[in-house]
DNA sequence: CGATTGACCGAAAATGAATTTTAGTCAGTT
DNA sequence: AACTGACTAAAATTCATTTTCGGTCAATCG
């Protein structure tokens, strides 16, 4: 059987920018780690950037498929929530390309890895807001803008399990279900 | 009467730093707007650093009496956190220092201009925790923690605010109240 | 004599020319 | 026809030189 050369380069470039960042890995490293010549690379991707948004795009299929699995369309919305959440969330934690862009865009600002990091949340926003919507039409929400309550959910999520953090001791798992089942569900207000 | 040298001192700062940012402000530049020899300053101040501070303590003071005379103790928490909300967003987009800061911290990074950054938001997080305290004692609002209730608060009124600006449409003042007032207030649970 | 000044200093930052690295090409090899 | 890697133009990096800037202090002023 011949040898697939496509997947040799998407496999070593994936390596290759989990590991060193998209700024760092250059086409002849990949050429190399794929044991291809590197105008082999440029037979499957235009350049550089598409060979990246290749890679990107599986990062997001695969998350997808994550949080699908942990979905079960028996269960209340909040619970739903908050479990398809941790799963994305330790998922982005886990996994190495996502942590690698993080990275590179606090330290270098590389526009590319900014870029690919907001088509990751782009896609985490489309998801939630698709079960928002499934929620309101069920009745076990109240009306509302689906799109902004996506928007907002991420962010208290966000705010709670990651910034919150950088001044204080992190917030258990639990605590913060228990937190964002206050804030956004119960609602503050007395009576 | 004598000329009030440390005035002139902080003045021509404050303007300088408003106009230009910090990095940009030069103690020289600062001497020659002051109509002072730059040693004049060094005995007000035992540096740039230390100049700045004053700067900043100033704006902040300013903000919290902005925000004190906008608070009716005899209003309902939510009455005052959105007329508050809405003067100090109004006041932060306003006030030359503040903008400034902020597109620093974005272009170039300037340690001391995020720190000024940090500063205020602390301050504003301790006024808005304050008040949520008292919310709770009399009542208004559940028993929670007022630290991570003031943090969620403010971190929810900027992402409608400003960071949902970044690839939608603002939303106008009456809409952000209104999602405010259902997402924290009220919450999102049907019954 | 105390308040004020600006020339001066070392450290840090800006500059830019020389050098190296890199994305992308294409003539040649298998 | 599929694949390669030496090659090129452009971009990034290096580094020696120059400039700028925060801070000092001996001289000056009122």
């Amino acid at each position: 059987m011949a040898i697939d050369r496509r997947k040799q380069v998407v496999e070593a470039a994936a390596q290759s920018f989990s590991l060193f960042g998209y700024k760092a890995t250059t086409m002849d490293q990949v050429a190399k780690l794929a044991n291809v010549g590197k105008g082999t690379i440029y037979t499957f991707f235009d350049n550089k950037e598409e060979l990246f948004d290749e890679i990107m795009n599986s990062l997001i299929q695969e998350m997808k498929r994550v949080a699908e699995a942990e979905y079960d369309p028996a269960g209340s919305f909040f619970d739903n929530l908050n479990r398809v959440f941790g799963r994305i969330l330790d998922f982005r934690e886990k996994h190495q390309l996502a942590v690698k862009m993080a990275h590179e865009v606090r330290d270098i600002g590389t526009p590319k890895a900014l870029e690919g990091l907001n088509r990751l949340e782009s896609a985490i926003l489309s998801y939630i807001q698709i079960k928002v919507q499934a929620a309101i039409d069920k009745g076990e929400l109240k009306r509302c803008d689906p799109e902004v309550t996506a928007f907002v959910m991420l962010k208290l999520y966000l705010a709670l399990a990651s910034e919150w953090q950088t001044a204080h001791e992190p917030l258990e798992k639990e605590k913060i279900t228990e937190l964002f089942q206050l804030y956004l569900l119960r609602g503050l207000a007395n009576e």
